[in-house]
RNA sequence: GCGCCCGUAGCUCAGUUGGAUAGAGCGUUGGUCUACGAAACCAAAGGUCGCAGGUUCGAAUCCUGCCGGGCGCGCCA
């Protein structure tokens, strides 16, 4: 709060001055408290824009500010300090003051205000339904929903979409390997094949398959095998069993907390000819073009490091040329910016997507691609490497049958997306009492638990006198939860999930100690009364906070 | 070979786009329960921020070059 009333103080002294280009102003909480409750090193870094020396700036910037009544109000002293910095020391009653201010915005309290949100299309997760989500999708399925909470909580206008693969190579084989199982059920030899799905869950859906149609489809099967993989015999399986594995995945991932608005399936994209249209528009356009009996996109016009195959001699679309055609419809549904979330492992593939986007909108930027880090798995001092093809994987089902959801949740995205996440199975399983997402849920049912204790004369108001804050446990805890609104935005614009969660730990730090120190229920009632609304206002930050992340805010544990 | 993400305490990782003495959790060592929940608090130990240069008042952060790791580099998805 200070902090915005110093940036206009520093804003206009620029204006007039007309220094430019001005430094980024920046506005610190300083490790050390002798260094006063905030700082800013502006004047160092003005110096070289104004040609003057820091310290003498710092003299004119110390006496605007003393001069302004907003920043009078709030500060008791402006000193001058080291090579350059300008240290803030805050008077009694402007704790009070901030802490009020938050409070008055109730259970909204964090939530941004955008002059002109943007709708925003969340792509994320979008698997082939061809087997379990593992704890690599889960940590994109964690963080995707994280960021889809925290864009709709800071004002953004947020749809999110599963695109499902379920066309394409990869699922012909999905679908001969589950009427292999089954034909293998009734004792008929039918091999999965090779480059087939050889894990115990693809039996498990021949099992369901088998107790739905009986022996119905096992003539066609021993018939014709599995050669035709676009067959009638095969696309049975195919079909049911992807439709098997989504509504297992669904179910999966609203366990987890995670749903979508909308399930978008690749298929129709080819039945309905909307791959082959798109693909005609590009060729009429003269982006693409045919060569060596195939047709390429010219995404080296966009920066790619050579154009891209659309249809390939074989005539069949690639995987590609699809994804154009369901841009495409999300560009057509009117959405302002297209936010992608992938795996690192497909990073090679942003820059022929981002300009067959710009082909498509007539303009960069549309589309944001998110890479998210890959999870590696270390249990037993050993690394393990997931491979869904031959069934080694560990899934999310297992994740929270050994550490639970809020956990889960918690541990995926308290690291950046940004950074290779090693998640220790036997550390998981084993110790999940320590993991950190108990401690901030246990400073929300320390203060649920005030709440049932108080008396019910014990209102929570936070009294004039600022002596009630005197202590530096209130002043270090209403400083942090006045950080809140700054850390949500600033999380919410840069895609940095992970701040929510580190957020989340340092107040619940804050909080502990003034817990230890601060007694509410029994001290003096205004005091009480003061102390309460302290609590009532890190709770719902708190809640918040979780909310976001997707975790559980507990009463009791 | 080229591209992307990295290298910070014994381990897992933060570090607010260049700021003051580099932080947290786990682990280790010691202390604190007759008042709102000890899943907590307090304290200690633990570091050439991969290495070497450069940019400047100031670098974990920016630039260059090495060393080391992960992931990509298909008419697969």
């Amino acid at each position: 709060m200070l902090a915005e009333i110093v940036e206009r103080v520093v804003r206009s002294w620029v204006t007039e001055e007309q220094w430019d280009p001005a430094p980024e102003f920046v506005f610190e909480r300083p490790a050390d408290l002798a260094h006063g409750d905030y700082a800013t090193p502006f004047c160092m870094q003005l110096a070289k824009t104004a040609r003057r020396a820091p310290r003498q700036l710092a003299e004119e910037l110390k006496s605007r500010l003393e001069a302004d009544p907003e920043a009078a109000a709030l500060v008791d002293a402006v000193e001058i300090a080291g090579p350059g910095f300008l240290n803030f020391r805050l008077r009694s009653d402007a704790f009070v003051k901030m802490a009020s201010d938050l409070l008055e915005q109730g259970d909204s309290v964090g939530a941004g205000r955008r002059e002109e949100p943007r709708n925003i299309l969340l792509e994320y997760v979008s698997v082939n339904p061809n087997g379990p989500l593992h704890v690599g999708h889960a940590r994109y399925a964690a963080y995707g929903n994280a960021l889809d909470r925290l864009l709709r909580f800071s004002g953004e206008r947020v749809t999110t979409e599963f695109y499902i693969n379920d066309y394409g190579r990869q699922m012909d084989m999905f679908g001969r390997s589950v009427a292999a199982r089954y034909a293998q059920s009734f004792g008929v030899d039918l091999a999965v094949p090779e480059e087939g799905y050889q894990g115990a869950y693809v039996a498990d859906i021949a099992a369901q398959i088998r107790q739905e149609v009986g022996d119905r489809r096992l003539e066609e099967l021993r018939e014709r095998g599995l050669e035709d993989a676009s067959g009638e015999a095969v696309r049975f399986f195919r079909e049911r069993g992807c439709q098997i594995v989504l509504e297992q995945m669904s179910a999966e991932l609203e366990r987890f907390g995670v749903t979508f608005d909308n399930w978008f399936s690749e298929t129709p994209l080819h039945t309905e000819g909307r791959v082959r249209d798109a693909i005609d528009r590009l060729l009429a356009a003269g982006q693409a073009y045919e060569q060596d009996e195939a047709v390429w996109l010219r995404t080296t016009d966009y920066g790619d490091d050579k154009d891209r195959v659309l249809i390939r001699s074989n005539e069949q679309p690639t995987y590609f040329a699809a994804d154009i055609a369901y841009h495409e419809d999300k560009l057509q549904r009117g959405y302002d910016l297209l936010i992608n979330i992938w795996g690192a492992d497909h990073h090679g593939y942003i820059p022929r997507m981002k300009a067959a986007v710009e082909f498509l909108a007539g303009e960069p930027g549309r589309l944001e691609i998110v890479i998210g880090q890959l999870v590696s798995l270390q249990e037993a001092g050993e690394t393990r490497q997931m491979s869904t093809r031959r069934g080694e994987m560990v899934t999310l089902a297992e994740l929270l049958e050994a550490i639970g959801k809020d956990a889960a949740r918690f541990f995926l995205v308290m690291r950046s997306h940004d950074q290779t996440l090693d998640l220790d199975l036997d550390l998981a399983r084993s110790q999940s009492q320590e993991n950190p997402v108990y401690y901030v849920q246990y400073a929300h049912a320390r203060i649920a638990g005030i709440l049932r204790n108080a008396p019910p004369e014990l209102e929570p108001g936070l009294a004039s006198d600022p002596s009630l804050f005197l202590t530096s446990f209130e002043r270090e805890l209403v400083k942090k939860l006045d950080e809140f609104p700054h850390v949500l935005m600033e999380a919410a614009d840069r895609r940095h999930v992970h701040r929510i969660a580190g957020y989340a730990q340092e107040l619940a730090a804050e909080f502990h100690p003034f817990y230890k120190n601060c007694r509410v229920i029994g001290s003096d009632p205004a005091v009480a009364s003061s102390r309460l609304a302290l609590c009532l206002l890190t709770r719902r930050v708190i809640a918040r906070c979780l909310d976001l992340l997707g975790v559980d805010a507990p009463d009791r544990m």
